[in-house]
DNA sequence: TGATCAAAAGACATTCATGTCTTTAATGAC
DNA sequence: GTCATTAAAGACATGAATGTCTTTTGATCA
């Protein structure tokens, strides 16, 4: 059970015993329901069959309305099929699993900030870079590449079918 | 010259040509100014000399006042001195040199999503791992690593004097 | 001591992501 | 055609990070 736990003032002191680890939300809300709700469905539609927002919210406890929008974007930018009415929903077409986490990313809006400085220097870029930058920049790379060359299908095909199937079993 | 554009509404589709690359804000800005600060100022207070705010925010061309938050967190923690009153300001002391990036991180509040799943799935953990956690994992430690094993000091002596210079100087 | 200066502290404003609810539109059942 | 059902659309609420301003505290200088 994981639970996101975001500090309310910068004044307030760090309680005694927090884990000295630092990873940064990196990717958003949104992105993290998005893949979940493609990948139940695409899991749990085989033929065609079609999934309601309230089961697939239900299923994965996720914010129904919330999840709703970012399906609904899911949807009008051709990664999900989606039928309105008496047994409509929402269903996978041929490009979903061809889909790549970074156009997930970026339809979610992960991206404006893409060259963000670790400094958050004005000044900073490859001619003139901060003392961090080509520390990170190398990292940033590795996670563009990562979700990049990762598909939706290739999630279903290779990784963890244990927690698919958790997933579409509820 | 970098901007930060953040989107506003997760409905707004995005503008045409909008570059295909993610990097998240992953580092808050928080951090960058209080890295920022702490650089100036050591890199400017060599003989005990302090450094006022008003100063240095206008030559990191930093909001003052978030700044100054940001710099009182650093001075409770000791990470620098401060002096309030006639030639008052901010100076560095025998830890400041020593202090990670993973402190500093710390103390501007990056971290309690430490376990954030990129899937923002409630059951993943290590024994039962989303489709994504492996893949992600690494490059998490990574981040980690790579925070805690760089210093303020590091990034004076080893690092773009440059940028250093062009901070202090102006 | 008193005036002045600069950081600390705290109140308040703004913006964005997130979350909720209501209304509208489209589809199938009858 | 009407009704039930379901997603789309849009209005609104909330919370956290960020940003601004005012008041208080503590130090120095005259």
């Amino acid at each position: 059970m994981m639970s996101i736990k975001v500090r309310t003032d910068i004044n307030q002191p760090l309680r005694e015993g927090t884990p000295a680890i630092f990873v940064g939300m990196i990717l958003s809300k949104s992105f993290g329901y998005a893949l979940q709700g493609v990948l139940y469905v695409a899991s749990a539609s085989n033929n065609n069959g079609k999934i309601q927002l309230d089961k697939i919210a239900e299923t994965l406890t996720v914010p129904r309305y919330f999840l709703g929008k970012v399906m609904k974007r899911l949807a009008k930018e051709g990664i999900l099929n989606s039928v309105k009415g008496h047994h409509g929903g929402f269903s996978i077409n041929e490009t979903t699993l061809h889909t790549s986490l970074l156009k997930l990313a970026e339809l979610t809006g992960e991206m404006e900030q893409f060259d963000s400085c670790v400094l958050k220097s004005r000044t900073c870029n490859t001619r003139n870079p901060c003392p961090l930058h080509h520390k990170f920049e190398p990292l940033k790379k590795k996670w563009q590449t990562l979700l990049a060359s990762t598909t939706i299908g290739d999630l279903l095909r290779k990784e963890q079918p244990d927690f698919i199937r958790s997933i579409a079993a509820i």
